[in-house]
DNA sequence: TTGAAAGCGGTACCAC
DNA sequence: GTGGTACCGCTTTCAA
């Protein structure tokens, strides 16, 4: 069913069901209701490639993932946060174009969906240090925003996490309960959040004046198997740390099997402290009862990204709108006071 | 930059840059090389809308989510899963298009996107038994895949792990090692999968001879509580069971830890395999160290439909195309035989 | 081998 | 209020 057979059908003009069904405020009442009726008995729906052909708008938000995604952002996030994007883009007739490309052409891929007009604005995912996709994107003129933060440029939409503080808390948490070598389990540093967490972890060791032994920091990518390997090195070493800071859930599940094995009991002998922004596979609101987290939502910065974003390629030239979500800390079991030595 | 222009620059009609770049075999070898030459100095890229209304094809491939897919299937599924039929899709220049919908609308969805026009073609994704969806799909004549099966019709493409034989093999393995109360952890029942795992669960269990018993088999929604919880039941019964088949990995992280809250040893005294269709978290191709799992790759199941779809569309009224993918059996030390009592 | 022109299904301007 | 028509950018038929 198109335009013109809805014409045809009503007997009025192609122009005047037009306007009819976009509620155009010209249209009388009888004209309104002849068409609306005709539409819905015959499941009109307008044709998305002509509208978006005659509006030069596609309706369409772009994500580009890279197709080693594994790498680059766990999965679990970005289900997560289209589900958060979701009641945004539905309200407003939106849609989610989504493009796979290799890591190392992400730029121009960019352009390619800029130059064949294929969506409206992209939401830009896992910003490293410096990332060149910024400056892409705001020399394309494509509205876009970011989830998190790139250190480099500062002109745009973002919306991220406060990863500094929530390791500055992290850490203070732990120091107030009298753990002084607190080891760091990160994620891969070339991300940007990774860094900030390192930063947060760094400072808070300042603040409290404790040394800094960079033989307790690691950072790879996020898997079971490293946080598994990474707390099994530390509690061999001649003098293991009593706590650690886990940037991930997943690399959290590793830790605990090889405090496990140590004989270690967890809260007791040893205290993690877990960072992990997309916890949707935990029951909704519930305290995970064996550990402290921060927690935060991924499918609320979602929701925040595609508000933004819409309002951005609404109307064009606006302020860049900055929202920097606080991490909420969830206190459960995995951690105690330092146990004491000597 | 569009044909207009292009065909401006190169002095040559529209229609024979058109054909040119188009690769039609009329064009001459000299026409040719200009237009080229001038569509990458201009990074001309044809605008997808244009083309998707003057051909009648959109390239888009369609996935419908809903919106609470934290429920419906558990998200690393579905990046994995996207992951895998990108090389595909990306190979005929076919780019995927999301809408999320709330569960009860998802037929509405699939007729809208079909009078919309949006997409040539769609993956069905988590089939419950009898799945609506299908009969939906077929009524309008747009060419799908179903990731997983739906017992009920069986005219359709689709491609599925077998479920019921990976079961079976579980639970003859468990048998094998000695154990004759062995769990079941489920997922929710009314998921086609979560169904033919019971069914191979329980026809192990007949030809084997041994009873069933419905106080240890549990379903639900695969989530690290739920695992937990119905592990600690498990534990606490009378008799409890020495062994349990786990549906999903993030369920059995829950039940690891109820287990060791027992004071048992995984392995040792009490086994556990999993089976988990989503294990990208865990490094490739490695064995997990501490339990026996029967692995398969959604990424592998992504291609495949993918690739089914796409000559699907090309090649409508085929035979439908039905793959069944066996599970890869890791073992690893999380089992072992059945402790002796009495 | 090339070009003119008619559509694909809408939107929007202009005239009535 | 309503209708005619040009146009969005591309493909495709037909004629040259």
């Amino acid at each position: 069913m198109n335009l013109k057979e809805l014409s045809k059908i009503t007997g009025v003009s192609q122009t005047t069901v037009s306007r009819a069904l976009n509620g155009y405020p010209e249209v009388s009442e009888k004209t309104r209701a002849l068409v609306n009726a005709a539409a819905k008995q015959y499941n009109y729906q307008p044709n998305t490639k002509a509208q978006a052909l005659a509006t030069g708008k596609s309706k369409m938000i772009g994500y580009v993932l890279p197709k080693a995604s594994q790498n680059e952002m766990p999965n679990p996030i970005f289900g997560d946060f289209i589900a958060g994007a979701a009641q945004t883009y539905g309200k407003q007739g939106y849609d989610t174009n989504i493009t796979l490309t290799d890591s190392d052409t992400q730029a121009e891929t960019y352009r390619d969906l800029y130059a064949k007009g294929s969506v409206d604005g992209i939401i830009m995912q896992a910003p490293k240090e410096n990332d060149e996709r910024i400056s892409i994107l705001k020399k394309l003129g494509l509205p876009f925003v970011v989830h998190g933060r790139s250190t480099g440029s500062n002109d745009y939409h973002f919306v991220d996490v406060n990863n500094t503080h929530a390791f500055v808390r992290a850490t203070n948490f732990l120091v107030d309960l009298g753990h002084q070598r607190i080891a760091l389990i990160n994620g891969n540093e070339n991300l940007d959040f990774a860094i900030r967490r390192k930063h947060g972890y760094l400072q808070a060791h300042e603040d409290r004046g404790l040394n800094v032994d960079t033989t307790i920091m690691f950072s790879s990518e996020m898997t079971e198997e490293f946080g598994y390997h990474t707390m099994t090195k530390l509690l061999t070493m001649k003098s293991p740390p009593t706590a650690a800071l886990l940037s991930s859930y997943i690399m959290a599940i590793g830790a605990r099997r090889a405090i496990g094995e140590k004989g270690l009991r967890i809260g007791k002998d040893f205290s993690i402290v877990i960072h992990d922004d997309a916890l949707s596979y935990l029951p909704n609101g519930s305290t995970h009862p064996i550990f402290t987290a921060t927690r935060s939502s991924v499918g609320e910065a979602g929701r925040l990204c595609a508000e933004i974003l819409l309002d951005a390629i609404q109307k064009p030239e606006q302020q860049p709108r900055q929202i920097i979500l606080e991490a909420e800390l969830v206190v459960g079991s995995s951690t105690g006071p330092a146990p004491q030595h000597d």
